[in-house]
DNA sequence: CAAGAACGATACAGATCGGTAGCGAACAAC
DNA sequence: GTTGTTCGCTACCGATCTGTATCGTTCTTG
């Protein structure tokens, strides 16, 4: 390891198949110089790292496959990271903190109906689900390619699932739902199951399902 | 290929830790003749295969480790199977009747109201979250380690979810319930949804809350 | 300009990958 | 009992895997 954590900008869109902020810097600054800074090899490897495993999975992915992708040298790989594990990781880092960020960004553009804040995240996913790069969530996946509760893969999965589940559980709060634990843990089921259904059977109409199921389970049901 | 398709025994409980018929039978008859019948060795390599796909994934479980396994020689594999693609197919296919048998007899089991075999669908779910070998779902798992459309393991995924969600929407059309198309497919995502949850934050009410969705979703309301 | 860090290229190590060849032993069916 | 098949065993193939060693070059910084 060179670098201390967390010094890359984020880097929203990184779930869709855009190229990020990093690289289009760089194909800018590549004709005014031919060697850029450190920290943008770094990027460029965990953006081809993200890109690669979700198209074809984590042990399919070998980092020759990368080395041909990015054109960066594998001594250069292992001087940014200290085994292939440790690029997984930090991948579903990027992809945490992007998704997030991104989830976050379409709440705060919707009204400010709380209910609308949460059915707005059934857009996100729509646009999600919609992308020619979709292959099903990459956590789940890393979760189902990796092991035991203690691998720092599965970790870092079960970091970004509490941490989207505690976030919807935020919008839930806000909509003064009854029983809000237990809606935002619904509502990311729909999210987990629209996007699972998608990964196999196709996009259409699948966020629609989820949203308008989601959208029951706010809603006050004379009974309450 | 040596034998026709489809002349294996249905093993129900396959998802769930059990170990099957076919290997209980070896271990008793194994002193009574040393040898035993052909099927009995691919029964045991699905078998076997399963247990590793789903707990190491596909990529990362090499054929040495089934032989290891199973005391099977390699070349005895390949007698059975053309190639290692060919017995994660043929995996697929026995978990897939396996599962939508087990499905079916809970809900048989169940009182003879639709609404209730319906969420009975949930009892099953629940007991397969909580077993000790749990680890997310296989097909969706399969469908993100293995790429394009015309893949066959993803084609096999596919039939299997196809399967589901019909039957999915063969109860819900019992139960009478006004678009029954869009239920069901809501249905088959709170069950997605559910795995997925429960494959990284554990199965604790996972399946009640999956439940308690679906049953809002299946009644009516004053609206209608 | 000089020192130090980052990079690319190549070659390699040791392990494992999917898959095959050849052989003798044990079975099944006639 | 003979014939044909299935099996286990061993050894092997070429490819690929993660990770390292070496060295010359290029960029950055002071």
């Amino acid at each position: 390891m060179v670098f201390s954590t967390h010094d890359w900008p984020i880097d929203s869109g990184v779930l869709r198949g855009e190229s990020s902020c990093a690289t289009l810097l760089l194909q800018d600054c590549i004709l005014w110089t031919p060697r850029m800074p450190r920290a943008d090899k770094r990027d460029d490897l965990i953006d081809a790292a993200i890109r690669l495993f979700n198209r074809h999975g984590y042990h399919a992915t070998g980092v020759d496959r990368l080395m041909e992708e990015t054109g960066i040298a594998k001594t250069t790989l292992y001087r940014h990271f200290d085994s292939k594990e440790e690029l997984i990781v930090a991948a579903l880092v990027r992809i945490d903190e992007a998704a997030r960020d991104e989830l976050r960004a379409f709440v705060e553009a919707a009204s400010g109906d709380p209910v609308a804040r949460i059915l707005a995240t059934f857009g996100q996913l729509d646009i999600w689900l919609r992308d020619k790069e979709f292959k099903g969530c990459p956590f789940v996946a890393a979760a189902a390619e990796f092991g035991g509760a203690n691998d720092p893969v599965f970790q870092q999965v079960r970091l970004h699932k509490r941490l989207t589940l505690a976030y919807f559980e935020e919008l839930v709060r806000a909509a003064r739902t009854p029983d809000p634990r237990r809606v935002a843990r619904q509502i990311v089921m729909l999210h987990e199951g629209a996007i699972a259904f998608a990964q196999v059977l196709g996009p259409d109409g699948v966020a629609d399902d989820a949203r308008q199921a989601a959208e029951r389970l706010i809603e006050r049901r004379p009974a309450d």
